[in-house]
DNA sequence: TTTCAAAATGATAACGTTTACATTTACAAT
DNA sequence: ATTGTAAATGTAAACGTTATCATTTTGAAA
């Protein structure tokens, strides 16, 4: 592999000012420039980041955590991400946590000793101790949370309005007329998930209907026995005609229970769920839902940590997006 | 941060010695290991990657390109890599050509200078020139590819046997008795696309069905469409009683367009995918399909480059997984 | 005690950059 | 012609390791 040496040798020019080029150094005349370039053209160079790490203290690497990268949300981040950092030269490393604080701190562990220069990162649904992350940041080191964020103080992040979203999608049920609305929750140990209920349960609370404990429900383990459950609700509370899945998946699950069921959709119940998964638009009928915004939140949170990578001294500062409501076939139009 | 040199001083050790503990060379005593580690624990010492990459010349970081990570089978494969890599103290570098032989190009540039030990990487799909793969390849840098290979003589690689998946599928609706089975085609420019096309006209062929040039379809574009393509074809050919789809999601396109035309699953049409991706089981009916083995794979790719790592010359091998057959409900159960 | 090999440790030069500082060059102003 | 200043280039020391070679220590055998 051919260094910044055989391109000093073969132009006779000296380290510093063939380095300078590939700095794009103002201090260095076009004749040079070309020069150089010509040279390392035909050297075929290729710099050794490794080097210029070591010596530059900037390795010009991000590195980015999420719980899945199997998972439409999570790799719409990245898609986000990928998009402003590669144009800015930066190379990006991507790890799951598998939502293990183990494996979240191996990899920030991992990320302290290939000194990346920040850390974009979603927390695993496990992570109770934030010390590391405190220790990264403490040492200068900028980090961006989305989605998922941690209890810290002056911390970096972009989230969803997972209440408004969560209200918005109550909300359209209510306009299409049900007047007896179940939410399929997610696990609580996740603070959207918990966001998510608190926007169904306002908005239910705002339009003046009724909640009893029975109307939040817990499933997705087992089908056959999450069938007789819901069969078992639809028996004691025979108005139910709409259903607020926390995701995607959730609402996809259900479907299939109502289908088996043989409870017409949306003209019986009608389902929402939240995500705007792809496949959301392939199944029969097509889920309406609220969509995350992913690509736009590693849109965001990538500059954000790009502007703390330029600046000395970093700027913590918190965006929430606005999610959106996409109408499909599983909830009727509103009039 | 703290340094080896940090660690020489508080111990009064070289550094040679204080290195040589931690790259647990065999010719330092237990007593000086003891007080090293013991000395760096205080100092919170991290080892720094970039200096140990220089110098030695080797990385520790394997560099993965897949096409898209937000897909079930690479993310399968991701996931089994990263099983064995992570366990030999490697760092995983996950790239996305996003199906683009420019960006596929970049991954690689990136690599090299991030000076990556070694690639795993499933190609793209527009990707026909394959000179910079092989320039990374004369630099005596294993590459192991998986899934998808290109037409270079002596690489390595790990591929499912998509021609026998495909057969295995096809046999299932003709042992369940399908007398018509039209498939669902993907994009030729991918072969194991083909070789699923050809092991579907082969099972065929093996079974003394005929097959017209109206049984191969491709679908997936404009859902009305497509749903007029086939409301026609059942209507020239009533008989169709199966349909092998070259993909799940495309099954759960066709099971959409199916429902829509009124057509019972399994009862009229038998419908069968390839992939056993997640949702696969979460539908109504739940589709059967062809297991990819997506983590095995990822697991033997990376122990065939670990091998390759080692040992001082490259050994080229080609593995074949054998897919499996898994039935739901969307075919008959053989009898 | 001496001898000698093996085990343990040390000194030092790399690895390929960047960068502070020093030097030279170019060229306008005197 | 001389000076002064800015632009361009050069020198050399770092960055934190590893690896070669040299040196010391250890402890068993003679």
């Amino acid at each position: 592999m051919a260094s910044i040496k055989d391109i000093s040798k073969l132009t006779g020019l000296s380290l510093a000012t063939v380095s300078r080029v590939f700095n794009n150094s103002s201090l260095v005349s076009d004749k040079t420039k070309q020069k150089v370039l010509k040279a390392a053209k035909e050297l075929d160079y290729q710099p050794n980041m490794m080097a210029a790490a070591l010596r530059s203290g900037k390795s010009k690497i991000i590195g980015v955590i999420v719980p899945e990268i199997n998972n439409h949300f999570f790799s719409g981040v990245i898609n986000g991400i990928e998009k402003i950092l590669s144009d800015q030269n930066y190379h990006i490393i991507i790890s799951q946590s598998h939502e293990s604080e183990a494996l979240e701190k191996k990899a920030l562990q991992s990320f302290m000793q290939l000194n990346v220069d920040g850390v974009l990162m979603s927390i695993s649904k496990e992570t109770t101790d934030f010390s590391l992350i405190q220790k990264i940041m403490g040492q200068k080191i900028p980090v961006v949370f989305f989605d998922r964020t941690p209890s810290i103080d002056h911390a970096s992040s972009v989230v969803l309005d997972d209440y408004k979203g969560a209200f918005i999608a109550t909300q359209h049920l209510i306009d299409n007329g049900c007047k007896h609305i179940i939410h399929i929750a997610g696990d609580s140990k996740v603070s959207i998930f918990n966001r998510r209920r608190e926007g169904f349960i306002d908005a239910l609370k705002e339009n003046n209907q009724i909640i009893s404990e029975d109307d939040i429900l817990l499933l997705g383990t087992d089908i056959s026995a999450d069938t007789l459950i819901l069969k078992e609700l639809f028996q004691k509370y025979p108005l139910i005609d709409g259903i607020f899945g926390y995701g995607d998946e959730a609402c996809l699950y259900i479907i299939n229970i109502l289908n088996i069921l043989e409870i017409a959709i949306p003209q019986q119940i009608q389902v929402i769920g939240f995500g705007n998964i792809d496949f959301t638009e392939h199944t029969s009928p097509k889920i309406s839902t609220v969509d995350q915004k992913c690509t736009q939140m590693g849109l965001l949170a990538a500059e954000m940590l790009l502007k703390n990578l330029d600046n000395e001294q970093i700027i913590h500062s918190q965006q929430v997006l606005s999610p959106a409501l996409i109408v499909r076939e599983s909830t009727k139009s509103p009039n």
